[in-house]
DNA sequence: TTGCTCCTCACGTCACGTGAGGTGGC
DNA sequence: TTGCTCCTCACGTCACGTGAGGTGGC
């Protein structure tokens, strides 16, 4: 039997074979005059029994010793099927999260469980802004299991219909916070909002470490544009803050 | 932030940070005086969205367009759907034909439609002959999805108490056979192996194709002694044959 | 002379892990 | 001076796929 022939019947490729005779799960055969490789129908038969375990997933080096008289076959299947059952939950897990986020219609990035708060036509219009969706996901991930769960909450408050209209004003003005906005604008805002968020049920956010706030001002110093961080100073001083116009 | 400090937070090793500036999934950061890289938040967030989609099995190369304003997100999640749910069966085949071993005792490299049939305890005796594994096997691997049945069917017969006894015997006195072997044991087993041929049902086998033969022919030729190569001799030339003695 | 098979290197794959060897910072 | 962190190569992983370049066989 040639290269070709035994790799043919054995449903391989030539190269396959070669590298089984590297790895030594199969011998070198005796070669012919030419220098080809002659192989016997024991050969096919090793092939044969070698391709039924790797295609059952079990490592090359672990073939041999599982094919001698004496191998401990029962061990390693045990340890095979511990393995597939878990890579199979895994893989069923990330099926679930694909699942809600189509469901939701959200990006893909978003952790599942805000997935329908983040989604389109969810709160925050249309489409998110990309700051909102960036400082949600990095509290999120500051966030303890009891802290997600409040963060989601206070989404799904935000979410409700009567609260989403004034909600999306806000952001809108937000959004438009910048250079030319008017004097008194910012004080404004911050009264309004500081109105808003006394209508919503905050429990749980108490316990955000000084290092995870610093992660959120860090990030909203980059992004924000001078009014719009003069106004989360005034949010911060609460509306008995001093009242000076912007600029 | 440090190379350690934003792969501590993002819980993945500053390895894979490299890796991710390598194939470009996160831009190299600014430099500080002394060599070091100084990540942003932004970069954390960035970082935090790449791990979400990667954990998800996205190839990295992909994740920049889906993270794109305009990624085109649900078209890569419907592929990769598609794929873990191919991969989901693909394993869950595997832990079947584990489980289809194991409960017959059978060795991992046994087909599965056979297992129970060559398993330990089953027809062959306690342990199967290395030579009659091989064979079916081998027979197997060749037959097409009737042939196999009809194989399988075969095997059950044997496997049957009352043709199990005669068939260990048989395969006993064969595995015997050899240069002492007395003058007309040979005669003897080709006839009772004959008789008992005869009580089975040899339907299906008559599609045996030449190279088939060849096959199974070569590996006897490599594998028995000359006794027994002389007993199939005769075997196949009917209880009629000549009836000279061995050697 | 033309295809076909065979041969031997040897690089590429994918997402990093793991040293090797050397230099700032407290 | 001693640990700790940072830096840049560069090889290894697993089971092969895929040329590259050359030689027998019909």
């Amino acid at each position: 039997l040639n290269s070709g022939e035994i790799a043919r019947m054995a449903g391989v490729s030539v190269r396959t074979l070669r590298h089984y005779h590297q790895v030594g799960v199969l011998p070198e055969p005796a070669r012919r005059g030419n220098g080809y490789r002659e192989y016997t129908v024991r050969d096919l038969v090793l092939l044969l029994r070698v391709r039924r375990l790797a295609e059952l997933g079990i490592p090359l080096e672990e073939i041999p010793p599982m094919l001698a008289p004496d191998g401990a076959a029962d061990a390693v299947l045990d340890e095979l099927d511990r393995e597939l059952a878990e890579q199979i939950e895994r893989l069923t897990a990330r099926r679930t999260v694909i699942a809600r986020l189509r469901a939701a219609g959200a990006s893909p990035d978003t952790p599942p469980e805000l997935a329908g708060l983040l989604g389109a036509g969810a709160g925050g219009g249309p489409e998110m802004r990309a700051y909102d969706r960036d400082l949600t996901l990095l509290l999120h991930h500051r966030l303890d299991e009891p802290g997600r769960a409040a963060l989601a909450g206070l989404m799904s408050q935000v979410a409700e219909p009567d609260t989403l209209a004034a909600s999306e004003e806000l952001t809108a003005r937000f959004a438009a916070l910048g250079p030319d906005t008017p004097a008194g604008e910012i004080d404004r805002l911050a009264a309004d909002f500081h109105h808003m968020l006394g209508r919503l049920s905050l429990e749980g956010f108490s316990d955000i470490d000084g290092s995870t706030g610093a992660l959120l001002t860090a990030y909203q110093k980059m992004v924000f544009n001078d009014a719009q961080r003069e106004f989360f100073a005034r949010l911060i001083a609460g509306p008995e803050g001093p009242r000076e116009s912007h600029r």
